[in-house]
DNA sequence: AACCACTCCAACCGCACACAC
DNA sequence: TGTGTGTGCGGTTGGAGTGGT
């Protein structure tokens, strides 16, 4: 099982195709159809590898294919399918009719991958992103409401530490649901370019994350602006399905800018450690984030 | 006008798999 | 079963195009 030699072969032509090339290729494949790629080039008068001309070929010049801008239906369909099959761009391909996988490719590594780093989400996953410098100001600001809030905040019968545990495990539970398709769409069809960040709903009081669906929740504030401070309570910490609220939190006033938090000095580990409990320090792979 | 940085996409590379012998 | 060939696929790259200074 050996690799095809035929791009290695010397003396074939590589780089941009000639119009003189395609037409050759067009006419011969009409009239022929393409048989063996490793045959055609020779019958067809091309000093091209069979691999190139069906390269050639199947992104560029059959017949079917459609070119021009994606439309929004296509960008949706494209996120859809991605959020399933991953980078499976044939198997993407086959559900959009003219489309070439390259063309979905590059259409999703130039465009698409971009606009979802861009809104706080991996692009393979389709989640929030979970990496510690992302988490960071969450744990942080979370902590700090935590370890500011007077007693009588918090649920009877729970202690301060295990609420603190509670927000860590809440805020790495809640990225784990896979993004609804309908939320990304909204996101990305917003008409501010500029993504707004977790953050900014946060600012906003509005939850990301609805921690009674399997759905990630749109802020209000992506779609349409906040009329007024109503619903301004951030919403309850449930742990897992007996959605027992924990703790209801008031609205975060004090992260006019949260995403500084990792360019101060506090963003260090032992800082970070500070808010959380030893058992936390204790656990592998939570010593990572602390 | 010249230069630079950045974007975009056509084309290439190399791996994996199916199949024939 | 092992080997060679043909093809498909995903990742990567080079250069043309574009916009900013």
């Amino acid at each position: 099982m050996g690799r095809s030699p035929c791009c290695d072969e010397n003396g074939l032509k590589k780089g941009p195709w000639t119009p003189e090339e395609d037409h050759k290729l067009v006419l011969y494949i009409q009239k022929h159809g393409h048989g063996s790629w490793r045959a055609l080039p020779k019958l067809a008068g091309l000093n091209r590898c069979g691999k190139s001309c069906r390269l050639r070929w199947t992104n560029y010049l059959r017949p079917d294919i459609k070119r021009g801008k994606f439309s929004p239906e296509e960008e949706q369909s494209i996120l859809h399918l991605h959020s399933i099959l991953g980078n499976k761009w044939s198997a993407i391909a086959t559900h959009l009719p003219g489309r070439t996988d390259n063309e979905i490719k590059n259409f999703w590594n130039t465009h698409l991958k971009k606009k979802l780093i861009q809104m706080g989400f991996d692009p393979m996953t389709h989640r929030p992103r979970t990496d510690f410098f992302a988490a960071l100001p969450h744990l942080l600001a979370l902590a700090n409401l935590v370890d500011h809030r007077p007693s009588t905040w918090l649920v009877d019968g729970l202690s301060a530490e295990a609420a603190k545990l509670q927000c860590l495990q809440y805020i790495l539970h809640s990225a784990t649901p896979p993004l609804a398709d309908n939320s990304i769409n909204n996101l990305l069809n917003s008409t501010d370019q500029s993504f707004p960040s977790s953050f900014d709903s946060m600012n906003n009081n509005q939850p990301l994350f609805n921690t009674h669906s399997t759905e990630i929740e749109v802020p209000l504030s992506y779609e349409q602006p906040l009329m007024s401070n109503e619903n301004s309570s951030f919403s309850l910490f449930t742990q897992g399905e007996t959605s027992t609220p924990i703790s209801v939190l008031p609205p975060l006033t004090d992260m006019s800018n949260p995403g500084d938090a990792c360019s101060t000095s506090s963003c260090g580990g032992s800082a970070v450690a500070s808010f959380w409990p030893d058992l936390l320090l204790d656990d592998p792979f939570m010593a990572e984030f602390v």
